[in-house]
DNA sequence: CTGAAAGCGCTAACAC
DNA sequence: GTGTTAGCGCTTTCAG
């Protein structure tokens, strides 16, 4: 490894002066620096950014913390953020959680003893009481979900009113038998969205159906559909309240050839890829999780790790709102039916 | 910050006492070893990474470098890889490159001086020279493209025989008009898959159609198709030659209404999320994109970071191979027609 | 303009 | 068992 001081051994300089030439003092003759980034360039120099560090300079690692990165939704993330941070000079470390606690938290002490500049974090559902102590000494802001426990810095979406908004378009097209699919209520967003179904179901006094299945399960979404459709007055429409639960009802619509939205109304949560390829093409929530994330990070970045100046702000929350995408999966309702007729899959 | 001089001052003893203790040195006294790691405890001590680096313990950081994290063939690999390097106790980095030869130096830079354990690479289709000298210095493996520059370790996927066997499985229905549509050949892998097709299509004395496109633009890919369609003897079957480029080419067929199988058949690119659902279901080339990163992450780790003992492998490559994924999308050829009835999407 | 030296937090060789 | 000390590579006084 090539250090400063091999630098000076060969120009016969000292140390100090060949630091200062780097980092262009003015102090420093012309021709020295000349001779100095010269032979630096020639023999491969590389800052050691541990050397520095330790010497005052913190570091330029940003984490980025979140449940698996597989999901379109946090890759997109993932992305909006590794341009901002990059154009601002900062390393980009990704920790993935799984939802767990545990391994949050071992990350977390990880990053610590790295001194991340900060942490982005997409928290899990109930984080440990430390994960709140260490970051209490980190810059960090909440990503997607809001703990109030780990501050109140954090960027989120209003499912509240993603899931009244999509309620209301079916409530509008006639349907009263609407069927919600949520995650079970431990989460404290999965409550906020059924919230919203529920303030919108309420207010055109609709007969609403909630099913709550296991997120992280799609056998269980599966289950809920099969459900759902056995049952003597079946709902004529349904709304899907996460990700990866849309993933699932759409694929066992499909195994069971259920006509949409003659038969059944249906609209998702997030626009996927391939989502508009779906049946007739699905009707949904469109998250906007690529402006969040450069809100986000650019936020971050100049309010909590540039701007040292100004004292970190303390408290900042935003709710972005989600947009719904209408397309072919929703329909008038029909004059309630018990049993319709079915037809193969078509296009084939 | 917490530091061992804090835990020394605050006990009364040495700081190389608290240094030991904390490193379970079987010279402590059991008494002092419990009071110290108490003390560390309460006081939220957290070993300062930096300092451990200057004094000779390398990095645990495992870059990650790739054109961009959103491409769920891109994210696969990233979780893999970071599945296995937490179980090793690595920090992953993730440093996007968008193909760029410049942005990816700049990463590579950035990620020499923060003393990266090992870098594992996407390698841009043009990398600059200096990126084969700075990898000189870092124990690194390419990830399903080579370029032989950077060094003989690498993990691919056989594109070559993937699209050959893509290629026989049409012959195998009949098709003799077949198309192909790829990126251009700048890329490496990109004439390696083309030279698959070509050697299916002259075994079997068949008249291949290639179509070049610009990877990077779906609506190049979007005009590849409508020029497919408008030729006078339209081909009876396309295999699309990348990911991104299967995309546009499911789109604009969907737009454009054709009717697959029955008037195309169409072989995809990587069975992303959704693929199954287009249309009849699309016929598609898997490829194994997850196993491969986990193969690459353990070699990787074992060979190259870990058992520093051996002298690091040189040269080491694999070739995994594909899948054919067998849905709707792919029929037996039909006696030549030049026009064909369209019937509406369906499924609505 | 340039050099000498201290010190960031930690570890390890060397005392006692 | 425990304390003292040197030094990793860099920046930054303080001297010349």
């Amino acid at each position: 490894m090539i250090t400063t001081k091999d630098i000076a051994q060969r120009l016969q300089v000292s140390i100090s002066t060949v630091g200062r030439a780097l980092s262009d003092d003015p102090r420093i003759s012309q021709a020295t620096r000349q001779r100095v980034q010269n032979a630096a360039r020639e023999m491969g120099y590389v800052a050691h950014r541990a050397a520095r560090m330790l010497r005052g300079s913190g570091s330029n690692m940003v984490a980025l913390m979140l449940p698996d990165i597989r999901h379109s939704f946090y890759s997109t993330v993932a992305h909006a953020l590794s341009e901002c941070l990059e154009k601002e000079q900062f390393q980009l470390t990704l920790s993935e959680t799984g939802d767990d606690p545990a391994r949050e938290l071992r990350h977390l002490r990880e990053l610590a003893g790295a001194q991340a500049a900060g942490v982005i974090l997409v928290p899990s559902m109930k984080p440990l009481p430390e994960l709140a102590r260490l970051l209490r000494s980190i810059p960090h802001v909440q990503l997607l979900r809001h703990q109030p426990s780990l501050g109140d810095l954090s960027f989120g979406i209003d499912f509240s009113r993603a899931v009244e908004d999509a309620t209301r378009h079916l409530l509008q097209r006639g349907h009263r038998r609407i069927a919600y699919l949520g995650a079970d209520a431990s989460l404290s967003t999965a409550t906020e969205r059924l919230r919203g179904f529920r303030a919108a179901m309420r207010e055109a006094d609709a007969q609403g159906l909630e099913v709550q299945t296991d997120p992280s399960d799609a056998e269980s979404g599966r289950q809920a559909v099969r459900r759902l459709l056995a049952l003597r007055t079946k709902p004529t429409a349904v709304i899907v309240g996460s990700v990866r639960l849309t993933y699932a009802v759409l694929d066992e619509l499909r195994a069971l050839n259920v006509q949409v939205p003659d038969e059944l109304s249906v609209i998702g949560f997030g626009d996927e890829p391939g989502f508009n390829w779906w049946g007739p093409g699905l009707t949904t929530v469109s998250l906007p999780v690529a402006d969040l994330a450069t809100t986000c990070a650019l936020w971050f970045v100049h309010h909590q790790l540039k701007h040292k100046g100004t004292p970190p702000v303390s408290s900042f929350a935003t709710l972005s709102s989600a947009t719904l995408i209408v397309r072919g999966s929703t329909a008038e309702a029909r004059s309630a039916r018990t049993t319709s007729p079915r037809r193969p899959t078509a296009q084939a």
